[in-house]
DNA sequence: GCCGTTCCCTAACAAGTGTTTGGTAGGTTA
DNA sequence: TAACCTACCAAACACTTGTTAGGGAACGGC
């Protein structure tokens, strides 16, 4: 019954790529310690065994998942941050690439939120400390930089404000489901309004 | 060497409630299904079997702490709501609230945060659900009788705003540590700012 | 028709899991 | 002194975990 080959013409790596996509879908749904291997591959339609065809070991899919989704990640930030835009130019962009991603990645950043804590210990996923402290230096710097140029008020401790936008933007991961009512750059507007403006009448 | 016998003047369950602030740290720190009774046990300096002595299971463990969170919660939260606030007030005081509550049971949050998603398929945590829903009611409720009273803009998605208040008060809880240079309503009084007035600066 | 490759299955492995059972040291009560 | 309770230990239990080894069906190229 789980037989569904579907074409096999293109390329190499295809299957690797679902197995890959129904993994990061499980994990980020029951986290990654609660995940049997026997249910991904279950919800491939095979045994467990059967995956280490594919991969080397568990660990090994979680790791693929977060790199290529960094990767990308890092590619759209990268590009924001060397467009030399103004500081609230900046901070809009980054925020729309953001929900973008999520768009994008819903899994993966759902995974990065749940494990990336202890997973920053094992020498392996060094990598993640290592974006999160590019990403930290990309939103304090510009922050600050507004700040400087009196886009932003000056009154906010930078840093409490940062870390309030950062975990605003990527908590929408747990909540955000693609091909619902709001678009990514609809509701990056939204947020954006509501950050920048504040959601209070003005008088 | 661990046997800290302390005084056992006191009433009967102190020692129940020890294990419970050492079982929910481990659980905030691990994750409830990454986490073994091994572990918790020799956090407590005892070994796996005692626990049973004083709880029938695991899952009674995580079941105890997130309803004695959520019981103290709510006592703060109905007592602001029946307060007779206007909306901003109101927005204010549950803010405030959330934070202090974050300060008091930081681990019980963090594991909620984890952990509800999946838990709340489970008969037994059928209470997050109800207190998911109440919660909503409260905040959501809130905010569109300020858009009513023209206490807050009328051109935001409410549900949208909802999310995002909600999301970025409670993650406060994966960086807060009591004792640290910001105290909770200082806290409260930094987001509130950013929320209610935005980050930008007013011409 | 044979070879090699791709992809999966069958069956087992050792280690680790939550939990149970019976026992026991030490204190309190009678 | 005897009975009892509290709080733990020691050792095992059944089960689940990630992982491995060997095999085989389907298919394309030669």
């Amino acid at each position: 019954m789980p037989k569904n080959k579907k074409q096999q013409v293109t390329a190499v790596p295809e299957r690797r790529g679902e197995l890959l996509a129904t993994a990061a879908e499980v994990f980020a749904a029951q986290g990654y310690n609660a995940t049997t291997v026997r249910r991904i591959a279950d919800e491939a339609g095979m045994l467990a065994g059967s995956l280490y065809y594919h991969f080397d070991s568990k660990e090994s899919m979680l790791d693929e998942i977060l790199s290529t989704f960094l990767t990308e990640l890092w590619e759209g930030y990268d590009a924001v941050l060397a467009a030399g835009l103004g500081p609230r130019e900046t901070i809009e962009a980054l925020v729309t690439e953001s929900f973008r991603e999520i768009d994008r990645h819903r899994a993966a950043v759902a995974i990065y939120q749940k494990e990336s804590r202890h997973l920053t210990e094992l020498p392996r996923f060094g990598y993640l400390a290592d974006s999160q402290r590019k990403f930290e230096q990309a939103w304090l710097g510009t922050l600050e930089r507004g700040v400087e140029t009196k886009a932003f008020r000056a009154d906010l401790d930078v840093r409490l404000t940062y870390r309030f936008v950062r975990d605003t933007v990527w908590v929408a991961a747990s909540w955000y489901r693609p091909g619902g009512q709001h678009s990514p750059e609809e509701i990056a507007r939204q947020y954006l309004s509501m950050v920048l403006d504040g959601i209070a009448v003005r008088e």
